[in-house]
DNA sequence: TCTGGGGTCCTGCTACGA
DNA sequence: TCTGTCGTAGCAGGACCC
């Protein structure tokens, strides 16, 4: 067959290991081979996270409830999971991905879009690059993986699910390893697929769909996004009609940085103590500010979010001018947001994110909670208040009396003159917690 | 059968300042 | 001084992804 795969503009590869988690496991204790091997949340309230090809072969699947898996195949072996080491083998992916090109997009830990269009002169086609990329991951890594190209990421994105193995019935049928999709061949290749299997569409959005008797991509090819904006929202109706007629022009992206980062936590039993909460929220404060400082940014916005033992999801967010990267200031904000909710249903997950993040060390407002009636806010303490000051004479003693200034001083471009150092106050006060942190 | 944890993005509503 | 309009930002919830 000849490779046309170099007509491909953008060449564009997702990578997605198969099985990752499971076979991470597998490589580190060789005694699981060829058995099925289940990773995820153990206990009642856990579901699965990945599973073996072996464990697939009884209908076991990524977010399946463990305990339905353990019923499918009570033989199962139930491994924790241990995401330090899963960063540790995607990194080392990563080193393969960078011999091959610059621009790497991660998706999540086991898959990740690769632009190759510049390394086809150097390296062969994008065909051939998949090919060694495979190759070289297996023998240097012993892992497995799928890989789909197209010059769009979301046909790249389903022709790496054509190449990787199927289960049809209980049985492992292999895949090709690499599946490409060229241009002229797209349409053919998405229209017979159901529209779930869409970038967009989720099982809400499937059934909304399924109502209007839209079944296929093809059905929903043809449609205009007009007709659709009232049943699904205006941006997922041109969204999805756009990528069922193959048109997605989205680039990769090198470096994209997070939007926001958080921890949360199912309990193994639902809470209705607000001192056991206040104690999980601090754990989760400590997790928060550790991730932010290891990530070089600080958030202006926190984020405490609840889940009741009925299901029910409540969030109460609060934006600050400051930035917050210490664990005692997120708590602070988490516990007052956590006094808005009701729980008197019981609450069986809680969670803290922060969001809208800035570059720590960039030119910061600080908050001094001085002037009147700031005092009535509850995160002002006096204790705060006196560190702060202290803070501040330590800083003016050090770099000189124009070290610290007010905002509205700054210039034009929100920069202190040449010559200040990069720390200002702002008027509406909420303060900046410092001191007295064990973390820092 | 009974639903995790880490995220992103969109939508509708409300408040607020110009 | 009051009222209406518009744009923007924040908030809460929901859908989606792996």
């Amino acid at each position: 067959m000849v490779d046309r795969s170099g007509e491909l503009s953008p060449a564009i590869l997702l990578v997605d290991m198969d099985s990752f988690f499971a076979s991470v496991e597998i490589l580190d204790d060789p005694s699981l081979r060829g058995k099925p091997v289940v990773v995820g949340g153990d206990g009642q309230r856990g579901v699965v996270a990945s599973a073996s090809y072996e464990a697939r072969r009884y209908g076991i699947h990524s977010a399946m409830p463990m305990a339905i898996a353990l019923r499918r195949c009570p033989d199962a072996i139930c491994v924790p999971g241990n995401m330090a080491r899963y960063a540790e083998v995607s990194r080392q992916v990563h080193e393969i991905f960078a011999d091959v090109t610059p621009i790497i997009e991660p998706l999540a830990l086991d898959e990740a879009f690769l632009d190759v269009t510049g390394a086809v002169k150097l390296l062969g086609t994008p065909l051939e690059i998949a090919h060694s990329i495979r190759y070289r991951i297996n023998q240097e890594l012993h892992l497995d993986c799928g890989i789909g190209a197209a010059s769009s990421k979301q046909v790249a994105k389903l022709a790496s699910r054509s190449a990787k193995p199927k289960i049809v019935g209980d049985r492992v049928v292999p895949g090709p390893g690499v599946y490409v999709v060229l241009d002229e061949d797209v349409l053919r290749y998405l229209h017979p697929m159901p529209v779930r299997a869409l970038f967009g569409v989720g099982p809400t959005t499937a059934n909304k769909l399924s109502r209007l008797g839209i079944e296929t991509v093809a059905d929903l090819a043809g449609l205009d996004p007009s007709m659709l904006e009232r049943h699904v929202g205006s941006a997922v109706a041109h969204l999805i009609v756009d990528l069922a007629n193959g048109r997605d022009d989205r680039p990769v992206e090198a470096g994209v940085k997070n939007r926001s980062i958080g921890h949360e936590e199912t309990f193994s039993q639902d809470s209705f103590d607000r001192t056991q909460l206040d104690h999980r929220l601090r754990r989760q404060a400590q997790a928060v500010s550790s991730a932010l400082r290891e990530s070089g940014q600080e958030a202006h916005t926190v984020t405490v979010k609840i889940k009741l033992s009925n299901f029910e999801q409540h969030t109460r967010s609060l934006t600050l001018e400051e930035g917050l990267d210490d664990h005692q200031a997120i708590y602070e904000v988490a516990s007052v947001l956590l006094g808005d909710h009701d729980i008197s249903a019981g609450v069986r997950l809680m969670g803290i994110s922060a969001s809208s993040l800035r570059p720590r060390g960039g030119p910061k407002q600080l908050h001094l909670g001085l002037d009147a009636g700031s005092t009535a806010d509850p995160l002002v303490t006096q204790e705060a208040r006196f560190e702060l000051r202290e803070a501040l004479d330590d800083i003016r003693k050090r770099f000189g009396k124009q070290a610290v200034g007010t905002a509205n001083l700054l210039g034009e471009d929100g920069l202190t003159s040449p010559g200040q150092r990069d720390v200002a106050f702002g008027a509406k006060e909420l303060p900046q917690i410092l001191g007295n942190d064990e973390e820092i």
